[in-house]
DNA sequence: CTACGAGTTCGAGCGCACTCCAAGTCAATG
DNA sequence: CATTGACTTGGAGTGCGCTCGAACTCGTAG
């Protein structure tokens, strides 16, 4: 598969992917007889978890220490797994605090759904108002 | 209130402060006898708000949208309301994004912990079998 | 042979949200 | 009167994560 190609199937830019291999984010990758890179399928998977990571707000830099793991094979599995634990903690807190910004959204939205809420009635009440004066004024020329 | 006790208060650096009112994230502050800014307690309620804003990931561009609805008083509830509305249905996008990226994480930590397992458990076969030779050993040269 | 489309490298540029610096002003203290 | 420390302004600089442009090389189709 091609730069192209996988450019299309990972949602990444070419651009990104090139970016992406030349900070160690990928590894580097099989050139064919005219320097062109030459991906196999399995990339996909990679970065479809380095996507991962990056949706829940993990540094570039930090990918990078994952990759470098990665890389050096088996025997680093603990540190792997304690990366992602630290981060799985960072992501929980994450979603804790936004589900906490949530409840004062709503709150807010409520307030000036209230205020709204009170314009109209006011606005119905005045409607009403004119209304009564109105045919008070044609019962009263007849 | 001069800048820095807001700065203490509210989190902020003053340098931010003195940069979210130039962009017009916070409204010009009056000055005293020596140019100094002077803020009421209530600003706190403004920047925190603000904060929530933040951390929820809106861009700094949406939050003057909704800071110039703000300062254009009442009239804007609606406006300032669906801005709300619509930004907190990306907040719930991206809760839901998260939990779906913590079920990867979570599924690929117990991968590790699987490989990990396997090596104790290789690890204690191994010393089991020499200590089964070493016993025999010891049995013999009785 | 020419033209094309897709690829290559290297380095510059961009948008965001700050963050910091220089040079100056001012009020209070010793 | 001199110093100190907190403030002022305008503008430059930073770190992140891309994003783009220029100039070039290939392989293939007409």
């Amino acid at each position: 598969m091609k730069i192209g190609e996988l450019a299309r199937r990972s949602g990444l830019s070419a651009h990104t992917i090139r970016y992406y291999e030349r900070i160690g984010l990928l590894p580097y990758a099989d050139r064919d007889r005219s320097r062109q890179r030459d991906y196999d399928a399995s990339i996909l998977t990679w970065i479809d978890f380095l996507g991962r990571l990056k949706t829940t707000g993990m540094p570039i830099r930090e990918m990078l220490r994952y990759a470098a793991l990665r890389e050096a094979g088996s025997g680093t599995e603990a540190d792997r797994r304690s990366l992602l634990e630290r981060h799985r903690e960072q992501v929980r807190a994450r979603v804790a605090e936004l589900e906490a910004c949530l409840l004062v959204l709503d709150t807010k939205i409520a307030g000036y759904a209230d205020i709204e809420k009170r314009i109209e009635d006011h606005d119905a009440h005045q409607r009403t108002r004119r209304n009564q004066q109105a045919g008070a004024r044609q019962a009263g020329s007849r």
